[in-house]
DNA sequence: CGCGAAATTGACAAGGGTCAATACCGGTGG
DNA sequence: CCACCGGTATTGACCCTTGTCAATTTCGCG
């Protein structure tokens, strides 16, 4: 395949992009060795702790991002209070509302993140040049809005235990480091506490907390230091997501 | 074909296409009459009875559709029954899953639909010759997933209460035939059943039904004939969203 | 007018929320 | 290495919202 090829025998590409899964997987696999390197001069890499607020809910839009590392919450909140996590962005995605005046939602850093933040400004008209970078993010967009109509039907229509085991179920295949493809089962460190979990579920966290020791009885899943999962046989926990 | 004018002078709107409101609102918007003229030519109308299956889940996609009139209810089952809705389109709304192989919803018509048809090669061709048609659907695409995170927040976090005055709010906003801008009710004509109401809160209809009752005795909504509803002040339901 | 479907209402049960007490983890300093 | 501390998670008791089941009532339509 031709994209392969170029990057091999392309010695152009940023020292920082070559390692980086948005340049593979993510949005800057489609751009041109040029366009990436415009664009890497464009761009800074940041580093946020658990909780930094990474965009604010109805904040002007000036810059977008890739997640390069760790796990991103995106949530909204009701004026008392209540919250919703209403997606989970994992590297190497694309952060940020394009196109808008400002930004619908709060994304968080749930776990360390790195970011690879580009200007507004920038992203913008490397769009405008590129329709291939409006196609892949249109992919990503059309996407998250299908895992966006699969979580409504979890959070409308599922037990709460059913959702718990769906939301452990998402982060086994998404979170488990080193999975072999035909693996039976995962291991992996949850990335979100139990209120951030509650949040994402329409839960609370004493309900969250139930229904995991549910499960550890069960035998689907064993908890060793409160955040490390083991998941035995996968298709069992599928099996109790509704 | 014989040979037909084709100078400057003949950009004749397809006549059918000079009323619809997607060549205005909708994607139609952004295309040159010739191109218009090309899409017209392999696109049909068809006209559906409500309930009627328009896309089923999980079947290939041959073609997508723009809504002209009426309601459409995207929903996602489980395997046991449960069901959930998770988006409704109105005209002149695109419908369909661009570049995906199979439909991950199923869409129903949930009053008398009108819909333009056109199949997924003649679309994706004009796509891929205009970059302005991916933008613009990028941009509903957009919307559509604003709207799903909102909607999760609802599901997740809202009492029965508060959905229901937030779905009544929704439609309200958008099933007023001839709403003056500065209005302070409305009156419409809930184009959903109690059942699809419910599967569209993820609630029962019993709940939908008491809530119904809850606000019709508070004074905030009006209900004549079982399906008409009036809104004397809209602000005051909007309080009640939560 | 009368029928079947849809909607309302009521009585009751249960799933999940609330509040409070306890246990656990991870880090710090003695 | 252990004791202590603050934040996080678990567990228990109780209650409230919503779901369930069943009986009417209303609507839409022939």
């Amino acid at each position: 395949m031709s994209e392969k090829r170029r990057d091999v025998h392309n010695s152009d590409v940023p020292i920082l992009c070559r390692s980086c899964e948005a340049r593979h997987k993510g949005m800057c696999g489609v751009l041109e060795p040029e366009e990436l390197v415009a664009l890497a001069r464009r761009t800074h890499k940041t580093r946020h702790e658990p909780g930094a607020e990474l965009i604010g809910e109805s904040t002007e839009i000036r810059s977008y991002a890739n997640v390069m590392r760790g796990v991103v919450k995106l949530t909204k909140g009701l004026e008392d209070g209540r919250q919703q996590v209403v997606g989970l962005q994992f590297a190497p995605d694309f952060l940020g509302r394009l196109f808008g005046d400002e930004s619908q939602t709060t994304a968080l850093a749930a776990s360390d993140v790195d970011l690879c933040v580009v200007p507004r400004g920038a992203l913008e008209q490397l769009i405008a040049e590129n329709p291939a970078l409006e196609h892949r993010l249109m992919q990503q967009t059309l996407r998250e809005l299908d895992e966006a109509r699969d979580w409504m039907v979890t959070l409308g229509r599922k037990t709460a235990q059913e959702k718990v085991a769906s939301f452990l179920h998402l982060i086994a295949l998404h979170a488990d480091p080193h999975r072999p493809d035909g693996a039976l089962g995962a291991v992996f460190d949850l990335p979100l506490s139990r209120a951030d979990i509650a949040d994402f579920l329409g839960l609370t966290i004493e309900t969250v907390s139930r229904q995991m020791t549910k499960l550890r009885q069960a035998g689907v899943i064993t908890i060793t230091a409160n955040r490390h999962v083991e998941v035995p046989n996968l298709r069992r926990l599928a099996d109790m997501c509704g």
